[in-house]
DNA sequence: CGGTGTGAAGCCTTTCACAGCA
DNA sequence: TGCTGTGAAAGGCTTCACACCG
């Protein structure tokens, strides 16, 4: 369920501030949607909230992580070390929750071997060993879109199990490896299309 | 219809191969959707198909590039200049199609005035006067999450009519205001869902 | 009382299947 | 004959509303 990211987010703000149990109605305030669906939400990770009360923090919070996998070590590659790729390097967040960054890798001759942080740029013609050794599950992909559906290619053959995909294209994997983009021109075409339609203020 | 940047995308390759009228399964195989969805979806701009044939790319693409608002003009602010700001800000694929970044805004007093690209840092003091004059209709959120709903609230005050948000929080903003999120660590714990629940490959 | 858990209704999106037109 | 346009069916998600429990 997508929604879980948001909750997990909102109750370690809750945590934070030493509140100890939370209504559906507050934590659907701090995420951004609402109460029921909090509810319908939480009701399928089981039985974690007492009536009349609201949910224990504590409890949900452990529930959800595991839920999302978060007490699991997830080894992160990058490929592609343009502006964006350096820039993802470079994010602390990623290390955050068990998303290590385990490698950096590029077809550039030229850039393999520069350092990046505490890493050094390697060379997608290793990538098979790199993600055998270090045991990468998910492989981003920050190069050009007419390189993206080839390194993808590369990255399911490597065995990796998800892919997070940067690049202004669409890429194919087999149905075993999970997918999600990140596309900043259609994110900023749709803004673009709803301040087209935007209904003009009714004049009163 | 969030579909559109995708035909879009997909339209504007085969214009590039000289192909002059597309099928909806074509399209459909290129957008990574099924034919049915194409057809729905582009019924929905007026009838631009002809039976038996398929739909002229021409046509096709001016339509969309229409409804997108892309003949448009929109100049974007972006807020904020860490790491991220500064990859954004020298992302080439934003001024491609009508997005043009007019103004780079950040609270820090010792980042502005130096300069990224063709444009200088201001100070968000100044965020009214730099919208107003330039008429900037999209503003990007890239500052850590705790400042990102104040500087949503500046944006809209200043008179922006979309946000596109980069900070791992949820902002809330008037109804009037299109907002968008791109959240690395939400897509890092979906996949991290589905990594964690993948069925286990069944041995034969 | 307050707030969860959950059937049932409602709504929206996707898919099917085929009539109808070039 | 080939492919669009589109009712109708199917499916999934969201919301409602309230029984039930601490």
């Amino acid at each position: 369920m997508a929604r879980l990211p948001l909750y997990y987010r909102a109750l370690l703000e809750i945590a934070d501030q030493d509140i100890s149990t939370v209504s559906s109605e507050q934590l659907a305030e701090l995420a951004g949607v609402n109460a029921a669906k909090v509810r319908k939400d939480l009701s399928y990770l089981g039985t974690y909230g007492t009536r009349g009360v609201g949910y224990v923090v504590g409890e949900l919070v452990d529930e959800i992580a595991g839920e999302l996998g978060l007490t699991h070590d997830w080894p992160v590659a990058i490929v592609g070390l343009g502006n964006l790729g350096h820039a993802l390097a470079n994010y602390r967040g990623f290390g955050a929750r068990g998303f290590r960054v385990v490698a950096l890798v590029d077809i550039d001759a030229t850039k393999v071997g520069s350092r990046v942080g505490d890493l050094a740029i390697e060379s997608l013609d290793n990538l098979d060993t790199i993600v055998a050794e270090r045991g990468v599950a998910i492989g981003v992909i920050a190069v050009p879109a007419l390189a993206a559906q080839e390194v993808a290619d590369q990255l399911v053959a490597a065995g990796v199990g998800s892919i997070l995909n940067f690049a202004p294209a669409v890429v194919a994997v087999p149905e075993s490896v999970s997918l999600r983009k990140v596309d900043l021109a259609t994110e900023l075409q749709i803004l673009s299309f709803y301040q087209q339609h935007r209904v003009q203020p009714s004049r009163v």
